[in-house]
DNA sequence: AGAAAAAGTTTCCAAAAGGAAACTTTTTCT
DNA sequence: AGAAAAAGTTTCCTTTTGGAAACTTTTTCT
């Protein structure tokens, strides 16, 4: 079992905790890039040294004039030892207090893979804290998977209806049935098959 | 310098990375986009129509053999709905731990109030991030609370049976049914009363 | 204030990226 | 297996980026 995953996809990946998924907000590279270097008490020439990069490339790139490829990205942040997040996620200061989501029962967003069929809980909030989503479990045999699914992380599993298996590592697999569930940490390698007669349904809450 | 091999599927930790100071970190985005795209189930025609590139631009960043520019990174990432301050970003050590704690339909620890009768689960566990608990719902009036519900954190409520009324500041009241869900900032005020025939039984998680 | 230096911007051009379509490989059908 | 379709790669060409140097603006000196 040293292979990645292909066939199963974790819902998270389809949502970002830090980016709105709906809300396609430009973000101002140059100008934030400039703060940065004001910050850090920097000149244009300064910046050039330490990043490899030419003085008219720089402005032109805090200037919003020219949109920098990765590698010259990668330059610029090895080169003022910046971190990505810091960059793009900071000015969202927004008190998260009085926010309101309600998915109704089967509106939430699909996600569909060969093993389960996600529905994801909440879409339009971002940077949850929590990542609810409910899975049908269409797996029906531990070889369906060919790895573990390991993740960062904790998790929380509900049973709605019928009957699972729970595969966990450094445990003996247990059966659920509606109404059980069960809380672990996710970087435990687990899975989960239906042993019901009809698929079951899950609810799960990822918490990282 | 240690590499992480990350055999996780989140697209956002599948980013290797090197402490390395002066050399540019050469972080394999292409394979990684590709890896991500493959999990997702996506050809390069589709990815191309959700992120509006064009599918032989798709295939040369995968192959390394172009270096995409910010705002394709942006099509990329809003496209595909993956964050780019996290393809970025080191990739989170797993800690091995190995905690697990299954509870039982009704197995949980009781906790009775006037309004709610709840039922604790996964109590064995301590540290948690998330508090999972059922509460069986007797209000049946708002004006059996004397005060808004308020604490610290984010709550997720699904509705296992029955039909409530959700209230919260700043927000109409909403009816929910089974299966249906809410999830909100639980500085918030918030109540829920019971408009079922039935007490509503409903699953709260809390996270802080 | 004016000159000189430093900081920042713009220009010009070589190099690289991005898109359309041709081409090749892989998969899915009989 | 062979044909057809789908998926992926490469080519060719236009657009854009990135760097050297010229140019402009701002700051720091007498």
């Amino acid at each position: 079992m040293t292979k990645v995953i292909q066939q199963d996809v974790y819902p998270s990946m389809m949502i970002s905790y830090d980016q709105g998924v709906d809300k396609i907000e430009p973000i101002k590279l140059g100008k934030r890039l400039k703060e940065i270097r004001k910050s850090l008490g920097l000149t244009l020439e300064e910046s050039s040294k330490k990043t490899g990069l030419a003085r008219s490339t720089l402005s032109k790139i805090e200037n919003e004039q020219i949109s920098p490829t990765f590698q010259v990205m990668q330059k610029l942040t090895n080169g003022l030892q910046i971190d990505i997040p810091q960059l793009f996620a900071p000015p969202k200061q927004i008190s998260a207090t009085g926010r309101r989501d309600v998915t109704r029962n089967k509106q939430g967003r699909a996600h569909p893979t060969s093993t389960y069929e996600h529905e994801l809980l909440a879409t339009q909030l971002t940077n949850k804290k929590m990542m609810p989503f409910k899975s049908l479990v269409r797996a029906r045999d531990f070889a369906e998977f060919s790895e573990w699914v390991r993740h960062d992380g904790e998790e929380f599993l509900l049973v709605l209806s019928g009957e699972i298996t729970f595969f966990s590592e450094f445990y003996e697999p247990v059966n659920l049935n509606e109404g059980d569930s069960v809380y672990y940490d996710a970087n435990m390698g687990h899975m989960i098959i239906s042993i019901s007669e009809a698929d079951a349904l899950i609810l799960w809450i990822t918490a990282s």
